[in-house]
DNA sequence: CTGAAAGCGCTAACAA
DNA sequence: TTGTTAGCGCTTTCAG
């Protein structure tokens, strides 16, 4: 592999001016420009990363920490981010935490500022303490704590809200939800949405019929909605934190023959791909995942370089209805 | 942040025996160990990585280039070989091709051996001359073209045989197959499986029923399956080269009033969780996503850390078999 | 406009 | 057993 002094000899110049032409910087003689580019063709010179980066102080990646990329939402974010880091020649390392606050508090030890510029992260279980980052992050997801960190993301309160008040338009009257959490901020957030839209149209609100989730696969769903399921008087719908969840509640419906949505309407969250193809197919609060990837990167590339601090972002959502609420 | 030297002077050693006891080699004195870890301690010392793999001509990452986080198969081995990598000391670093000849072209370009010690690659477009990698590299999925690149995965056509013997073993006499592609390895395999296993149970191979896919997203099944119920007699059976193809079909199917598996049995490939879940549930081959991960990994950190080349690894695969298929 | 040279933090050959 | 020191390849003062 050709190295800068290599392509400064062929060329006849010092490495200063190769570095010159490299960068792009100032004024370099046309003739000598010439002959190192001339020089950087023949020689196939591609820069040393890790040389540059150990100069520069910095490395050319961010650490993307997640649950699980097994979850689409994350899955689908993950590639967004990908693509919006490459914009501004940043890789990207990703981080599984699998939710465990274990898992959260290793990723995050292990992000030393010579492995990453900067970081964006999914948290679920970290407690404020924890949030002693050595580099700059945003936070995407909810402040579980409060911590002085930019946050990226939509306002969860409004969008699971506009999910029930949906419902709601509907004719339905004894709406579930799925997904409570005792930690999880973002939990909290929707279900004050759900509460709210409820509020709003003088529904009571039943404890019985908030179900709460530890994780949000498709068997918590599924877990979630058969003891739904296994109530005197049954939900005539049901608003789940997740697709995931909503996936997992449609299934155990159909098992239980629970007609849906003539029986029972079902909303999700997060607009899965998956979503889209599901018989039927389900209504879900759709999230602008492609703006909360690149504001994600955007902030953090804005921070490294001017070192200011940013404010959060608030990214659009919206609702698309589909079978699972308004049959065909 | 702290550095080799900082703790030297700290502990009152040189550098080289704060590197000696970082590093976990030789012999230290007792006395200068504990000094040193003690050092290490109060600075709370962490080796940048940057430089340590510069000095030592490594990189500490390893590229894994896909078609798309988007792809549920994807995402999911993604996670495994994150996790895989950990165990090794490495990072991973994900390109996305899109699936594209250019996406999967600039992502092998950028694959320069400053910024990674070895690659493993899905590709689906590459053509023979395009595998001059300058990193050691092992291949998921198939050699589409001859290369000398140690590959893992499972065997295509037995597995694809298989899942045909399965419908055939049903009763069914007129089965289809979508996912026909012209240049992609994995699918001339697929198809191979499904021919010999028709072949051997004397039924006749129908060119009407094997439909092409150019791409293997859940629309691309749809449309295949559409075109397939508008024959004018379309088939009892089909089998999708993947689950996405597959869950595509099913919503087709059920679009058009047809019922699974009553009046078509459907078997995909992947054995995505999402499969899982679905309505009716899905029958699938399951590749031993995580043995992949791991032989990938492993194969390559064999040949990173001996120089030997290795051979093919073959991994085991397993037929779920579902309601698709099978009422309950 | 360009060259010489220092040094980012680390490892390892060589000396002591 | 440990210290000294020369780079890994690059960027960047500082002179010229």
């Amino acid at each position: 592999m050709a190295t800068l002094k290599d392509v400064a000899r062929l060329a006849g110049v010092s490495v200063k001016t190769v570095s010159n032409v490299v960068n792009g910087y100032s004024f370099v003689k046309p003739d000598n420009r010439r002959r190192v580019e001339e020089a950087l063709e023949a020689t196939g010179y591609r820069p040393n990363l890790g040389a540059r980066n150990l100069r520069r102080g910095r490395t050319g990646f961010i650490a993307l920490v997640l649950p699980e990329l097994s979850i689409p939402y994350f899955a689908e974010l993950a590639g967004l981010v990908i693509a919006a880091a490459q914009e501004h020649e940043w890789n990207v390392l990703i981080e599984q935490t699998f939710g465990t606050l274990a898992g959260e508090r290793s990723a995050l030890a292990s992000l030393g500022p010579h492995l990453v510029d900067a970081a964006i992260l999914s948290p679920e279980a970290l407690e404020a303490d924890d949030f002693q980052l050595s580099v700059p992050a945003v936070l995407l997801g909810e402040h579980a704590v409060d911590v002085p960190i930019s946050r990226v993301g939509i306002d969860n309160v409004a969008a699971a809200q506009a999910a029930v008040r949906h419902l709601i338009s509907l004719g339905h009257q004894r709406i579930a939800a799925i997904g409570a959490h005792p930690h999880r901020g973002t939990a909290a957030l929707r279900l004050e949405g759900y509460r709210a839209a409820l509020a709003e149209a003088s529904l009571p609100f039943v404890d019985e019929l908030v179900i709460p989730a530890l994780n949000y696969h498709r068997a918590d769903g599924a877990a979630a909605m058969r003891s739904l399921l296994d109530l005197p008087s049954p939900p005539d719908a049901v608003f789940c934190f997740n697709d995931l969840l909503a996936i997992g509640a449609m299934r155990a419906a159909a098992e239980r023959q629970v007609r849906v949505p003539s029986q029972l309407a079902v909303v999700g969250f997060d607009n899965n791909e998956e979503s889209v193809y599901s018989s039927p197919s389900l209504t879900s609060v759709a999230p602008d995942k492609s703006a909360i990837a690149r504001a994600a990167v955007d902030l953090l590339h804005q921070r490294v370089e001017t070192g200011e601090l940013l404010a959060d972002v608030e990214t659009p959502f919206s609702l698309q209805v589909r079978e699972s609420t308004v049959a065909r």
